[in-house]
DNA sequence: AAGCCCACTGTCCTGATGGACATAACGCAC
DNA sequence: GTGCGTTATGTCCATCAGGACAGTGGGCTT
């Protein structure tokens, strides 16, 4: 059983080789002609026509996993609707991968907690593991900590969070520190990317 | 984590002992008091008000996958509208039971292949189905623009993405630059933000 | 009272970041 | 050939980010 990475170009994503040794990057069309039944091929959302690919990859016996640098609950359900068994962002990182295959490989669906909801029913109520993970990472941070954090999270800079706070710049660099000390980061470049994969954003716009 | 069978009586099926060597199996009442958080349970749904049990449980913190003798899709529907990460047949074979606790326990959601069209086809139409949005952000860039933007995504900086790419950190400050004009942008953070999750909103609405 | 954690602020300093000027090569279309 | 877009590079400079030293004051526990 092979992993197949189809996208256009050369994404360079290099978290799939990090995630998977032997991972194959190719075309749309090289897709078709060497994936097979058995194969984990990982799709790119921003691929034209990459519903039509995924169904056609799926008769061919392989089992499909979309991945999307913007994950929406419509696109999830395209996906899913178009014979994928699994729908993940595409900066996911390698743990994460390797347990979608895991699951997938194993019969079982994907999609991603924040997804979840939208994705079966209506008040689909699965907002389990995750967002508690989130939860945890949080919980060791101090009130004003937080506070900072999830203001940087949202792509603030510290001077507009020192405004909002109504503190100085200063401060607003101290409490930083102490959340980047604690989560064991170095930049907010990470706190997003910590903050925003495993989110606590029970908000997708979905439209 | 435990293997906590629910159902009514001694319903007797030692195919669970037989798939989980550790198995407990219990009535609706003890299941309440000893489910607890990470705890994988099993619950059948013969059972009189099997989806408020199953929605208690998940409450508590446990991984639930519902059980039946006659499945059904409007069953799977509800039992996932409930809270269940799994649905299957509840004498399946050890080895499926253990694939179901391996796909659940791991994020996943497990529903029997041939009940898997009817669920996701029938929310997808339910939501209006094909629909087109999010014509790639990164559509509107260059190839090095995109590898740029890609590897500053992941939490790269000017001089990581330099190395990587084989070329200055001067021209990679250009090619970010025309990625922030293109995109609209003035920073990479907010690059993050689109390409991670688009329009989080992380709480706090900002008193 | 002594110790600790939290919120807040200060200065100094290094390195990263991004914009505003440029220049120059290559390929392609008109 | 003349333009245009892409890639690549350069210098200069203002700002931002984050760490390394500080310090003060309040509240809580022992």
């Amino acid at each position: 059983m092979a992993n197949v990475f189809v996208c256009s170009g050369r994404d360079e994503v290099p978290r799939w080789q990090e995630a998977f040794a032997g991972a194959v990057q190719v075309g749309p069309d090289q897709a078709r002609a060497r994936v097979g039944a058995g194969d984990l091929a990982w799709v790119m959302s921003n691929l034209p026509g990459w519903s039509e690919l995924v169904a056609g990859l799926r008769r061919q016996g392989a089992t499909l996993v979309v991945m999307s640098y913007l994950p929406s609950s419509r696109e999830a359900f395209q996906a899913l609707d178009a014979g994928a068994r699994g729908y993940v962002h595409a900066l996911s990182p390698p743990e994460l991968f390797r347990q979608v295959e895991l699951v997938t490989t194993h019969q079982g669906i994907w999609v991603p907690p924040e997804l979840l909801a939208r994705v079966v029913g209506g008040t689909f109520q699965a907002l389990g593991g995750e967002v508690r993970l989130q939860d945890d990472v949080l919980a060791e941070l101090t009130e004003r900590e937080r506070a900072v954090a999830l203001a940087v999270a949202r792509g603030e800079s510290n001077k507009e969070v020192a405004r909002r706070l109504d503190i100085t710049e200063r401060t607003v660099k101290a409490h930083l520190g102490a959340v980047f000390r604690k989560l064991g980061i170095r930049d907010r470049m990470q706190l997003v990317l910590r903050l925003s994969h495993q989110s606590i954003s029970l908000a997708d716009p979905g439209q």
